[in-house]
DNA sequence: ATCCGGATCGCCT
DNA sequence: GGCGATCCGGATG
């Protein structure tokens, strides 16, 4: 399990200083730094392929739950209907217009909250949606949040499941991803050979456009491939 | 005030 | 692979 130290830098304006973290684990202790805010900005596509082998952590009260990104959307603000900014600025996605490198969760389905990105540039309204993680530390965590004696393979493969599993929930909506409790560094290079794309999934627009970008050959994916 | 559909999941066949 | 659960946001009257 890991603990920090270093505190917190609330923001006043759009801009997030990154805190670095001094986190104890089995491996002995590490340094880690968050990706910084300018990380986020610029085009969302390219930010969703590069997230892939990111490491995602949300530092808890219960505890420390982080896994591999290998699953990611993108959703962008122009020709794109399935977008929730596609219809201009409401409450519901107001996060969206935010500030990138914040985190976009709303609640779906009447069960289930969906963890995104703000990608690209303030009022843009383009997000990266994460689909699934592979687990990292936790997964004792991960198994009780959901309730069930799963397998590591079927902790969070899946927008709604690794939002249980990680403890995400509305209230974590606009908060910046450069400081705990919840964040993402750097993890493994995915080289661009092994990344693989399709059409997004649980859509029926666009669904010409190949948006969906996964790890191929990635054992936890919410689907096999295509 | 009412209606409709959804960036899902899990159970059923 | 099909379908129902479940509730909220957004649109319409």
């Amino acid at each position: 399990m890991g603990s920090m130290s270093g505190s917190t830098i609330g923001s006043m304006s759009g801009s997030t200083r990154t805190v670095p973290m001094l986190r104890r684990g089995s491996m002995g202790t590490v340094l880690v730094l968050p990706l910084p805010q300018d990380y986020y900005v610029g085009d969302t596509i390219q930010l969703a392929r590069s997230l892939l082998g990111k490491v995602m952590v949300h530092l808890s009260p219960e505890g420390c739950t982080s896994g591999i990104i290998v699953e990611t959307e993108a959703y962008l603000s122009k020709d794109d209907p399935a977008c929730h900014a596609a219809r201009g600025k409401t409450k519901r996605n107001a996060a969206m217009f935010g500030p990138p490198g914040r985190a976009y969760v709303y609640f779906i389905y009447g069960n289930y909250y969906c963890f995104n990105v703000v990608a690209n540039i303030e009022g843009a309204g383009e997000a990266v949606l994460v689909r699934a993680l592979q687990p990292l530390e936790g997964l004792e965590l991960m198994q009780k949040r959901r309730g069930k004696p799963l397998k590591p393979a079927h902790l969070t493969n899946g927008p709604g499941k690794l939002c249980i599993a990680m403890g995400i929930t509305r209230e974590h909506n606009t908060i910046p991803l450069q400081a705990p409790p919840l964040f993402i560094t750097r993890g493994i290079k995915i080289d661009s050979s092994r990344i693989g794309s399709s059409g997004r999934i649980g859509i029926k627009q666009s669904q010409d456009k190949p948006w969906r970008f996964f790890i191929k050959g990635n054992s936890f994916l919410s689907r096999r491939e295509v």
